[in-house]
DNA sequence: AACGACTACAACCGCTCTGCC
DNA sequence: GGGCAGAGCGGTTGTAGTCGT
């Protein structure tokens, strides 16, 4: 296709964009974000909240589109995120939640206060992952006969009335990255998993999995 | 010092899901 | 039931920074 495009430059970095074939209006910014945008984006969701997301970037002035002001409010404005470097407990716990969830970023991430979906997906794709395939190359520490007690014993491990009733661990052998599913009777595996309202992190149950392993 | 390869991460894209009319 | 908009998710890309030669 040959379009057009201009430069834009933000925060030192060149952005090619393509021009909107016979648009009138200009078309939304890309790119990295300035402080400046950062500021107004806050100050627009501290006044009318972060939702209608759309709305809220035109109310904003800002020339963005309400995507890319939602991830950039949930990824790096949003109170509460942690940045800097994942601590081993924290490493430790995504490489345990991705053996048993796979690729569900949004699920782990709920799991770990401060961290987020995109946050732990890049640190999965730029470390953890090698790191996993190395140890795979390499030999295996997991003791095999042993994953699937392990893993029944970390569902009865947990408190939840909906595990009372009949709860089974079924294995997922064509699933890659996500070996085991667990079933049972008004178990719902997102609720599951969304510990963002919980203090602390609470690696009880992981340990015991761990002991197994 | 220069340059290419590699790494880390912010941001974008395309798709699906959900709720509303 | 169908269409639409908003929201959310996972995959991918682009670029700055770092490292090795």
């Amino acid at each position: 296709m040959a379009s057009s495009s201009f430069d834009c430059s933000i925060n030192s970095k060149v952005i090619k964009k393509p021009l909107e074939a016979n648009s009138t209006k200009l078309p939304h910014k890309k790119g990295a974000w300035t402080p400046q945008e950062d500021a107004i984006l806050a100050e627009v969701i501290a006044i009318h909240g972060a939702s209608r997301w759309n709305s809220l970037a035109a109310r904003a002035g800002l020339n963005r589109n309400g995507k890319s002001c939602r991830l950039r409010w949930l990824n790096y404005l949003r109170p509460n995120i942690k940045r800097g470097n994942m601590s081993d407990q924290e490493e430790d716990l995504i490489l345990r939640l991705h053996k048993l969830l796979g690729n569900r970023w949004s699920l782990i991430a709920g799991r770990l206060p401060g961290r987020t979906d995109n946050e732990i997906k890049n640190y999965w794709n730029t470390r953890l992952c090698k790191k996993v395939k190395k140890q795979q190359l390499g030999f295996s520490t997991i003791r095999e006969d042993h994953k699937d007690e392990g893993m029944m014993m970390m569902v009865e491990e947990i408190k939840i009335p909906a595990l009372e009733s009949e709860t089974t661990v079924e294995k997922n052998p064509n699933e890659e990255g996500k070996e085991y599913s667990i079933k049972c009777d008004g178990f719902d595996e997102s609720r599951f998993f969304d510990f963002f309202d919980e203090g602390p992190l609470n690696l009880e149950w992981v340990s015991k999995f761990l002991e197994f392993n």
